[in-house]
DNA sequence: CCTTAATCCTGGAAGC
DNA sequence: TGCTTCCAGGATTAAG
């Protein structure tokens, strides 16, 4: 349920703690939630950690373009948390990666479901061919007329395409519902019959929704936390996601919950016509 | 082309 | 209280 703000989140509390730090000694508990190899060299061992780049959900941390560097993916319950020296141990169950930074505290990759992971590669080269060349456009720099090609070439629904990260990476089922609901279209409105000029004010609603909710630290529904162990407020703003059954914000019909595109959706049945 | 379902996995909530 | 059952879902894969 990571999804891109709580992604960015993380990204930008995790950058100032671990940036221009030596990687002194890597721990890896559990070795099937790393791809490609699992050497301390492989994960970084002896590297200066120089950036945190991320497009949709994804995160690559690397220390130079000819370095070892490392994707990870939060999946549903990942998180990954720098502990500063002295902090006191919190939830040791789940923690599969541990990377130490001397004297100056440690980050770990937790994540009791599982779904996520770690991926070492050679270079950032590398780890961009390998997971980022099948993403979309990331959803915070997307531009209308590029979605509107994307859009246009499938007749599935909104909802479904919007899920897919090969149409644009970032948006999970949390944002594709507040997205829909803020345009107050239908999650089964066929992708290709939108104007362009619809797939525009997506564009502008989704840069709106996103920016809003990267400022409220991303939303913490269940245990989501950002790499200082801190929640997000944005779930107290939420319009739709996790209100199914309780009244639409904008005219007071009760919220619709049903399963589209093998995903829990909730909207309004008033506000979000299928027409 | 499309959709649905199964798969991975654990914790929390609900039901009895 | 304590057990069982269900549900949450990101991404991938297979089946229809």
């Amino acid at each position: 349920m990571p999804e891109l703000p709580e992604v960015e989140t993380v990204r930008r509390s995790l950058l100032p703690h671990v940036g221009g730090r030596r990687i002194t000694a890597v721990e890896v508990h559990r070795p099937q939630v790393v791809r490609g190899g699992h050497s301390p060299q492989a994960l970084m061992r002896g590297l200066v950690v120089t950036g945190i780049d991320r497009r949709g959900k994804h995160l690559l941390i690397s220390a130079g373009p000819q370095s070892p560097c490392i994707c990870v993916h939060l999946g549903m319950t990942g998180s990954l948390r720098f502990c500063p020296p002295g902090a006191g141990p919190g939830r040791g169950d789940h923690v599969h990666v541990r990377w130490r930074f001397g004297n100056h505290g440690h980050m770990e990759f937790r994540d009791p479901r599982r779904f996520g992971g770690v991926w070492s590669f050679n270079t950032p080269e590398a780890a961009m061919r390998a997971r980022w060349s099948s993403l979309g456009p990331d959803a915070l720099i997307i531009r209308p007329r590029d979605l509107h090609s994307r859009l246009t070439r499938t007749g599935r629904g909104l909802k479904a395409a919007l899920l897919d990260q090969s149409v644009v990476a970032g948006l999970g089922n949390i944002y594709a519902d507040e997205l829909l609901f803020a345009l107050r279209l239908h999650p089964q409105h066929p992708a290709n019959r939108l104007s362009a000029a619809q797939v525009q004010q997506m564009v502008y609603a989704m840069r709106r929704l996103l920016a809003r909710a990267i400022a409220a630290r991303g939303s913490s529904v269940r245990d989501y936390h950002d790499a200082e162990g801190n929640h997000g407020s944005y779930a107290a703003l939420h319009q739709v996601y996790g209100r199914g059954g309780q009244p639409c914000t904008s005219c007071g019909a009760a919220l619709q919950r049903q399963t589209i595109a093998g995903r829990t959706t909730v909207f309004c049945r008033q506000c979000q016509q299928l027409c």
